[in-house]
DNA sequence: GCTTGCCCTGACGTGCGCGTGAACCTCTAG
DNA sequence: CTAGAGGTTCACGCGCACGTCAGGGCAAGC
């Protein structure tokens, strides 16, 4: 298939796809008029790029996971290199969590202290706006 | 002070406080051989728009905060916009969360399945590498 | 006069994943 | 024959908070 078809297949961009094989992710066979031509591992490859990603892992991280799939045929997590990734990606996705459970504490406690001695810019209702109940963090 | 010293009493670098100045944060006096000149309050001002960009506001949307700052003498979150700002915030921060938590499950789902499946390249030994016991989320 | 340390104003570099033309070629349908 | 849809490479733009030169001036001690 050529290089709009796969794009629409894997739901990204044509360009998205020219810049994968800049970064060498992802190589594809040309045609005789120099167009790219991909089958169907490019679009499992594709694919496989595209959910690391989305789960934050940076686009020259996922290169193990696609080398393995090129190695492994079908299957993409077969690799003992993938299991490190996915450690090391829990690792920061949970210090990015506690990171942000802090700030939403301080947060939490700012807004509270604000609603308390808020004076406003001229007159201030008795209810201020925003100063409801607020429910807690997610996943507490 | 100048800019110098306002940047260690600040625990950042003068650079940052021109690149707030240029946006319009920071307005400083200056003496006659051109150098700016800090006071206290600009101190303070600093001091908010870091532990505000520490708790992930933009640059831009730390100026109600300086601005009541300088209309409130000494207290930051006395202003209407300030409490609109941390709701935003909290907001912004508990989808952050709530998209690593689910980022955090596929990612461990994928962890198990691939410690199952592992065949390596090469021999794999009993005990694969990272596939032990693993905690859960840090809030949770 | 020289060094040293601090200050000044531009203005480009960084990281990253593409978006967005520009200018051109290729195939197909009408 | 011609339009139109799709392909090609090249290369700048973006957002954002500064880092990092480059090329100067100012003040103080020796």
């Amino acid at each position: 298939m050529r290089i709009g078809e796969l794009a629409r297949l894997a739901g990204t961009s044509t360009r998205a796809l020219r810049h994968y094989e800049e970064r060498g992710l992802l190589a594809a066979r040309r045609l005789a008029n120099g167009y790219r031509d991909y089958s169907a591992a490019d679009l499992r490859a594709v694919e496989e790029i595209r959910a690391r990603v989305a789960d934050g892992f940076a686009l020259a991280e996922t290169r193990p996971f696609v080398e393995c799939l090129r190695a492994g045929e079908g299957t993409s997590d077969a690799c003992v290199d993938s299991i490190e990734g996915y450690r090391r990606r829990i690792a920061q996705v949970d210090a990015e969590i506690a990171r942000l459970l802090h700030s939403r504490e301080r947060l939490a406690a700012q807004l509270d202290t604000a609603c308390r001695g808020a004076r406003g810019q001229g007159d201030v209702p008795p209810a201020l706006p925003g100063c409801v109940l607020f429910p807690a963090a997610p996943g507490t």
